[in-house]
RNA sequence: GUGGGUAUAGCGCAGUUGGUUAGCGCGCCAGAUUGUGGCUCUGGAGGCCUAGGGUUCGAAUCCCUAUAUCCACCCCA
């Protein structure tokens, strides 16, 4: 038992932790490009923090968080997801006294109870940004020109940006009326579930995934038809922008996003499967609702690190491999360990892979080692070389064998 | 939360209608003339067959329970 994993998590180790740094490289990269900077936030925070930002009625907050008291009485939970926790941040660092806006950027745990499956966990990482202070479509462009270019260089191509507009929270409240009173000519038909959905936030309904739901839904009034002038002209002028910018997207009335704070413009990457890489959106709403005395518009997007593996493995893409080592100093008794080890030190300073001997190995069974993990080159030092004061450097793809005097082979890597 | 599948060596699997010493491949370690890898061959280590209970003369195999894990739905990243 005490070697066992908790349910839902994951060790990161070998290949799929080398692919992650790889990830979180290009991540790092391209936000630099973009003059968005790093923020690591708590793995925990007030649970109330979530309550607000996230939603009451979500299901992420309402049965899939990590909650308790902690020693002091104090209602924690474990994130379920970055955003709430990056803007607490904003507003308490007073990042919103500075210029505006402010682009930041995070890869963190986020912790769900949740029944794993295939792309699911109880702890998973994501990869977001959050752009604050910006009411400009160009902001969430900005955002999904990232995520595009991400996705690119990740060598990803089964991922499309589905968009929507879900409006502010006044044309939220003509739409959620209009909705909820056709949903009511068609109660009977509705599942369980989308019954009581239906009372508790309507907009829950429309992703549903029940045939006798989803034809009722293909008629129900779209929030995109109930926007207010400013939501309306907000999400036209994204299009255009798209379009000028030739980033192909599809508007997708389907989108609802399963949290609360979400306003106005909402996006998705998904594959061809349906399956979600990514999901961000508008949520102009967050900052007043986490701190009354502050309004600020703001976009966000976070992308799952292990859907990007999960994504990178459906479509057989191969990220490079982890760099093997550039020589392997073999050991022949005690006589030569110091002068290796020496080898070995003055050669890792210098930033060259370099392993040795640590098992006490026969020669022979050196060397299967040194093929074994790939090393370019092998040398073997022995009583002979000591003294001959010379090696032979060994090339392990073609065989070739030079001889190098022994206060030369650091040099003979160093080129 | 609902519904399926699986659980045998480090990994991937086989194990015949229950029959006594549980196998195979890969990996690991060693050797094939004494200090040089890959290919081949040989040998070796490594399993309370997930756990507990039951049926039986006898259980990896049949039944029950628990646990773990995978998958689908829900929801999401």
């Amino acid at each position: 038992m005490i070697t066992q994993r908790p349910k839902g998590t994951q060790d990161w180790y070998g290949a799929d932790m080398h692919k992650r740094t790889i990830i979180e490289a290009i991540g790092r990269k391209l936000c630099k490009a973009y003059n968005i900077k790093e923020i690591i936030t708590p793995a925990f925070e007030h649970t109330e923090l979530f309550q607000r930002g996230v939603g009451e009625t979500t299901d992420v907050v309402q049965k899939e968080m990590y909650t308790f008291l902690d020693k002091g009485n104090r209602s924690i939970s474990l994130k379920p997801e970055g955003t709430a926790g990056a803007i607490r941040a904003y507003l308490e660092n007073n990042l919103y006294a500075e210029s505006q806006p402010t682009k930041l950027f995070y890869v963190t745990q986020a912790f769900r109870y949740e029944k794993p499956q295939s792309g699911r966990l109880r702890q998973h990482h994501q990869f977001g940004v959050e752009f604050v202070g910006s009411k400009s479509p160009l902001a969430e462009v900005e955002l999904i020109t990232l995520i595009t270019t991400f996705i690119r260089e990740l060598g990803l191509t089964d991922a499309k940006l589905h968009i929507n507009s879900i409006g502010c929270k006044e044309c939220r409240k003509t739409y959620n009326d209009a909705l909820l009173a056709y949903l009511k000519q068609h109660e009977e038909k509705l599942c369980p579930t989308c019954r009581e959905r239906m009372q508790k936030n309507p907009l829950r309904v429309i992703d549903c995934k029940v045939p006798e739901c989803k034809t009722i839904v293909e008629h129900a009034p779209r929030t995109i038809e109930y926007l207010d002038e400013e939501c309306k002209n907000h999400f036209e002028e994204l299009q255009e922008l798209l379009n000028a910018l030739n980033i192909p997207y599809e508007i997708d009335t389907g989108i609802v996003r399963g949290l609360d704070y979400y306003t106005k413009t909402v996006f998705e990457f998904v594959n061809s499967e349906g399956f979600t890489l990514c999901g961000g959106g508008r949520y102009d709403g967050l900052v007043h609702e986490i701190d009354e005395k502050q309004d600020i518009p703001s976009v966000g997007f976070g992308m799952g690190i292990e859907r990007i593996l999960y994504f990178l493995e459906k479509e057989g893409v191969e990220l490079a491999p982890e760099e093997p080592a550039e020589l392997y100093v073999g050991i022949l008794g005690k006589e030569a360990r110091a002068k290796a080890f020496q080898l070995v030190t003055t050669l890792r300073n210098a930033g060259v892979i370099t392993e040795t001997d640590y098992m006490d190995r026969s020669v022979k069974a050196q060397m299967k080692y040194a093929n074994k993990i790939g090393a370019k080159n092998t040398v073997i030092l022995g009583a002979d070389e000591l003294e001959k004061n010379a090696a032979f450097i060994k090339n392990m793809a073609t065989g070739e064998q030079t001889e190098v005097a022994l206060d030369k082979i650091a040099e003979y890597f160093l080129k």
